[in-house]
DNA sequence: CTCAGTGCAAACGATTTGCAGGGCC
DNA sequence: GGCCCTGCAAATCGTTTGCACTGAG
């Protein structure tokens, strides 16, 4: 693998975030430093990246693709209001990637866990306009 | 909602299978019995009845969506080569689904695990070359 | 009768690909 | 100097949407 310009500039954008960001944020940021780079260089060079387990490509609940400079397993949350990703500190259960033959005839060998949740903004954001702050305390 | 005769039949057809289709596939489903449905339809009515909790749309893992008739919470499992989906019998982790606010200040409201396997028909295509030896704990 | 639901086609957004040059090793 | 990599544009693919019409309640 060609350690190029493009390559080298996207790694270290990658690396110097901790946003999870989105192919075309990573085009935004690369293009910065780079004002005649393509997306489509960018799509490139993140799954070549992450074929060679550099950086890891998160894949989950149907949205746009992010990517983690950081190829360490661990796990994330991913806010359901803004789609906003961050690490979350669970340590990966290293029981369930015990390969295994399940009830189906799968032959296990991992697992994907990520968690739904609120960042803290989006709860600021809908708290001061409904609901919550006018209740009274609840006797349930 | 109305319970129009494409909704019924579409419902009929998800319920009657445990291969977690996918929406075109549904649609071919679908259009054996209604051969003038349209695609269009078949999203918007998957949509529309897993909005009513009456179905499952199964966001997995950077693939195409697929549907599942089984509302209740379980687990899958996805097959890495051919992309197949089957129910896995691991008990939810309810523990994980405890709201609670993590270190970055979101508030975790549930999770999505799915496992990732080899279904028996690659491991029998692929398969005489390598491990076929049996694992060891099973979590089914 | 009314309006949620439909079929059709076209739009959409994220990602991928074909191609003709350009530059890393 | 070979060939991997690039920029550009167009293609692809799953999914969504605008619109006029239809049929369930």
């Amino acid at each position: 693998m060609r350690m190029t310009c493009q390559r080298r500039v996207i790694l270290e954008e990658l690396r110097g975030v901790c946003t999870h960001p989105t192919a075309d944020q990573v085009y935004e940021m690369v293009r910065r430093r780079l004002p005649r780079v393509s997306l489509a260089t960018v799509y490139r060079n993140l799954e070549t990246l992450s074929d060679c387990g550099i950086i890891q490509k998160l894949e989950m609940s149907g949205t746009q693709r992010r990517y983690d400079g950081n190829p360490a397993t661990h796990y994330h949350t991913r806010c359901l209001v803004c789609g906003r990703v961050a690490d979350i500190s669970v340590e990966p259960c290293r029981l369930l990637e015990v390969p295994c033959i399940d009830s189906n005839g799968f032959h296990i060998r991992g697992h994907r866990l990520e968690f739904i949740g609120v960042c803290r903004d989006c709860r600021e954001a809908e708290g001061s306009t409904d609901r919550t702050e006018a209740g009274p305390p609840c006797i349930s």
